[in-house]
DNA sequence: GTTGCGTTGCGACG
DNA sequence: CGTCGCAACGCAAC
């Protein structure tokens, strides 16, 4: 589709163009990559490439999306890409979408438009770093300049790990002592942009307007309840503002006693998915965060505060950025070797919900509809599907998490399943969330259960976190009979956990004695041990005893 | 080598 | 609601 001659430049020839180009960073305030690309241009084109790996349908994907998103979070997206077509719009400009594989793309667009300048959000995701290189060789070689500024954290990444004396420090406290005050911390931020010079002659490159699920290929979902939360700059801005509103709970924030189970109101702000796509400028909200404290009688301080979750996102984005095979266990330096299980029935049974521990199935379901839980809700089921009671591979329910959150962001995630898992951060692998006593302690009548398995709606609240446990009376009168309309747990959660210290113990054991170099062999033999251990305990029949021998 | 500390465990007790 | 014992990890500072 060409474009109207009135949003073309008509100096093109002579004139000075800039490529814009949007991969997160998906807004209009505290843009500097945006602000450079407008400055002293005659014309300007915001790009955005629609991958179709990450946006299409994958009908042999495990939940309906594309083979790399969750539904949830493609219509996230997909609202931000609208809102930032029209603010972009009321700036004089529009939104340029194009399908195909970024790189080959960005390539295509460098040849066929007028551009000097290339400006785009320094990414530290190693698929961005791969990508990015590749399309700053081209560009360099063609003669376009490359502005690349970090915009997405408070602190560039590489900085940190520079002072550090080449390495990624380890720990929170140490962190935050080498990445103290952040330079811009009093200084004003671009918030506002009065105008965006006009989008150039596009050439015979064929452009899209931001698609609809439906144009993407998506049929209307069965599903009966999606995320309550709207993508883009304006919602998280309004959502911002909202928060900030009550600047006593603001000043207050504590992570740790937020209430997981609380879903209509939640107990935290629920800004990470406009983080994530950087709808929402973190240093911007650290610097209304100071503004509150500032006129605060007294404020909550990091970790715990909310100034402190934003510096936990840097923390986790610089020891990712400054560790190879940062989102595995083979390769990665930072963790512990476990011979974690292979049980794909666990995890399936974990993944679809049904696990039988209604917590557990609870928060997995929210996860499904929404593609968000409570932070300590997240706790709850990475522990259960590893250290806890599944011992099942962290990077499996890391997969999980990836798929189906829409905040889902590559380094926090890896990083907060190496912290849930004890392989990295966090070692102390006896401190297991309970499956039916965390949750209950907060909810003690199970209404988010009730809300979220509605099977389980009219058990009493005595056994609503153990419905095993419920006499069949009980259960009849309930209309939901265990085993039958809800399944019976995968695992007693007693043995399963004592089991999983049992393991962890031994695995630690080998880590320290080898100093981490920890090899397949050893890995092994871990697990022959412990298939032996399990043997003790519930002895097979000969037959199969005979057959793992073999 | 020793000590103190670490965003968010559980269960008992007051 | 807070404190304690439980059993006990690795990292960082000394």
């Amino acid at each position: 589709m060409k474009l109207p001659l009135s949003l073309t430049n008509p100096n093109m020839a002579s004139g000075s163009g800039s490529l814009m180009w949007f991969r997160k960073g998906l807004r209009i305030h505290d843009n500097p990559a945006l602000e450079y690309a407008s400055r002293g241009s005659t014309c300007v084109y915001p790009l955005f490439v629609i991958d179709p790996h990450y946006m299409e349908p994958d009908p042999n994907a495990f939940s309906p999306g594309s083979t790399r998103a969750g539904i949830n979070r493609i219509r996230f997206l997909l609202e931000s890409l609208a809102d930032l077509d029209s603010s972009l719009k009321k700036l004089g400009s529009r939104l340029l979408v194009l399908k195909g594989e970024p790189g080959e793309v960005l390539i295509r667009c460098l040849n066929e438009w007028d551009v000097k300048k290339l400006c785009f959000e320094y990414d530290t995701d190693p698929y961005y770093q791969a990508l990015d290189k590749k399309v700053k060789n081209y560009a360099s070689a063609a003669g376009i300049e490359v502005f690349s500024p970090v915009s997405h954290t408070l602190f560039n990444p590489a900085d940190i790990i520079e002072k550090n004396g080449g390495r990624p420090p380890l720990t929170y406290q140490s962190f935050l002592k080498l990445a103290g005050e952040p330079l811009w911390a009093s200084s004003p931020l671009s918030v506002e942009l009065s105008s965006i010079p006009p989008v150039g002659d596009v050439g015979s490159c064929e452009i899209l307007q931001v698609p609809t699920l439906k144009e993407l290929g998506y049929v209307e979902e069965y599903q009966d309840e999606f995320t309550p939360f709207r993508g883009g700059e304006s919602e998280g801005l309004r959502r911002l503002r909202e928060t900030l509103c009550d600047k006593e709970w603001v000043a207050n924030f504590e992570k740790p006693k937020g209430d997981p189970s609380a879903y209509i109101k939640p107990a935290t702000t629920v800004l990470s998915p406009y983080l994530k796509f950087g709808c929402l400028s973190s240093r911007y909200f650290y610097q209304c965060l100071q503004d509150v404290y500032k006129n605060a009688k007294r404020h909550s301080s990091p970790p715990v505060s909310l100034v402190g979750q934003l510096l936990w996102r840097d923390f986790f984005y610089t020891v990712a950025f400054g560790t190879p095979n940062f989102d595995k266990m083979k390769g990665n330096k930072i963790c512990k070797q476990i011979p974690w299980n292979d049980d794909d029935k666990l995890l399936a049974a974990w993944r679809e919900a049904r696990t039988g521990f209604p917590w557990i199935d609870a928060i997995m379901v929210q996860l499904r509809k929404w593609g968000w839980m409570h932070h300590l809700a997240r706790h709850s089921v990475a522990c259960f599907l590893t250290r806890g009671d599944l011992f099942v591979h962290w990077e499996k329910g890391r997969d999980v998490f990836e798929r189906l959150l829409i905040d889902s962001d590559w380094a926090i995630n890896n990083g907060n399943w190496l912290w849930l898992s004890c392989s990295s951060f966090f070692y102390q692998y006896n401190r297991i969330y309970s499956p039916i006593s965390f949750g209950r302690k907060y909810d003690p009548n199970g209404n988010y259960i009730r809300h979220f398995l509605p099977i389980l709606k009219d058990i009493p609240k005595e056994y609503i976190y153990e419905p095993w446990t419920a006499p069949l009376s009980v259960q009849t009168k309930a209309k939901c009979i265990i085993g039958r309309d809800y399944p019976k747990p995968v695992v007693s959660h007693e043995t399963a956990s004592k089991e999983c210290k049992k393991k962890m113990g031994e695995a630690y054991a080998v880590n320290q004695r080898l100093n981490g170099a920890v090899s397949e062999e050893d890995l092994r033999n871990l697990r022959r041990k412990f298939a032996e251990g399990d043997e003790e305990q519930q002895p097979k029949p000969r037959r199969l005893r005979q057959k793992l021998i073999n």
